[in-house]
DNA sequence: CGACACTTTGACGCACTTCAAAGGGGGTGG
DNA sequence: CCACCCCCTTTGAAGTGCGTCAAAGTGTCG
């Protein structure tokens, strides 16, 4: 059982695991097997979840708020690889090592699993390994299409990132950013005065408005679309 | 067993199959259990093995010289996402769609095996799950590690695609190039000047030299990987 | 030998970066 | 509640690395 591995990980981890996951249940967070297990941890924002080239004994599962995986070059030049938002896995490693760091955008929490429990457990479950897979096949397909928008204009990678996480709230257009601009840009491969002049020419062009800093509306995903590629 | 799945997938395949098995145990080729069972299969230089988006079912283990994985944008750009080489497996999804492309770079000969099968002889044999579970961690170093480069300078990407083959044939430093300018600038994100510019800067630099098109000597990793970032 | 595809080189232009400075917004303390 | 500060964002001007375009050079195959 996943249960007898929960340990605390850290102090403050241990004294809100329970309350914390009492609370979880009333954020709307997709359920499945991992809820009921794991150790609640919160981090705060810019706060390292794990670091490069760290162990990785834990996966987690993000409760609330949101996470970025960083790598950093020699020269101080960084890469976030991905955001990830409430619901998402994420750490999950085929090595025994993370490739990249995570930290918290905001103040974020998480469900952290023992990964050889886990592994363990998906030997004999397959539908826990069906899931796994599936991760991992995600993982690759977001670092593909990362890839692929690595290679476009600026306008292009600005418009595409603007339509990734809005799909994510299909239903209205008012996205809320949790990250800042720099986080965007280092996302896009890009510089802030870049992601800045590239939003502003959105905005000029009617395909999203930008009532303040965080929130961006998308006034019109079809020029967006046309604009992608 | 795999080998009951063993059907022609080409005419060509299919004459050429047990020939061409019995050629490949002399190529040096590595040998796992993968070597065994499989339909042998010849392309053209430049012709496809499967295309975007065409059902994934079959994985593919190369047995002789070079593959490459393709994305294509709607305006012409191409995304080189690898190369592979002999011994390497390709063309294992997640999901059940390919989403790339794979066309030979040269005359290559791969083996292939029917998805499901594998898949299923995995669910009751570990070793082979766990080879395949690698397998897909190596796709996302891999992918992961091309993010990286991409936000890299020209320079720094044409060192680190030096030593990134250099690495393949690490005895001597001679590195025969199985693709031409426009397949290394495609899977950089430059063009093809900008690669040979590079190349050229880097022969300057004394840390390569180009006796022919196709032969690159690395002569100094070490100025090489001080390039890289 | 000639046709062809690939590679290389040069000149020029542009998209993005760099550098500098001004303009909010939010939080804290008075 | 206002004032101040700090951080983040925005804007402008100038620089540059890479792309674009054009043309010459090189290897290969019929």
């Amino acid at each position: 059982m996943l249960s007898d591995e929960i340990v605390a990980v850290s102090y403050l981890a241990h004294l809100r695991n329970r309350a914390m996951r009492e609370q979880l249940t009333g954020f709307g967070v997709p359920v499945s097997r991992f809820d009921r297990v794991g150790i609640a941890m919160s981090f705060f924002r810019n706060s390292e979840i794990y670091g490069e080239n760290e162990p990785a004994d834990y996966l987690y599962k993000l409760a609330s708020e949101t996470i970025r995986t960083c790598k950093l070059l020699a020269d101080g030049r960084r890469q976030i690889g991905a955001f990830y938002t409430a619901g998402d896995l994420f750490g999950l490693e085929a090595a025994d090592k993370h490739p990249v760091s995570a930290e918290a955008v905001v103040d974020s929490t998480v469900l952290a699993f023992k990964r050889n429990a886990v592994m363990s457990l998906a030997a004999s479950n397959s539908a826990l390994q069906g899931e796994l897979w599936a991760l991992m096949g995600q993982e690759l397909q977001r670092a593909r299409r990362h890839n692929l928008l690595l290679i476009k204009t600026a306008l292009e990678r600005v418009a595409s990132f603007l339509l990734e996480i809005g799909e994510r709230s299909e239903i209205n257009s008012n996205v809320e950013l949790p990250m800042n601009r720099r986080d965007i840009a280092d996302h896009l491969g890009l510089t802030v005065e870049t992601v800045v002049r590239s939003l502003r020419s959105l905005e000029v062009a009617s395909a999203i408005a930008l009532p303040t800093f965080k929130r961006i509306v998308l006034r019109d995903r079809e020029i967006l679309k046309r604009m992608c590629s």
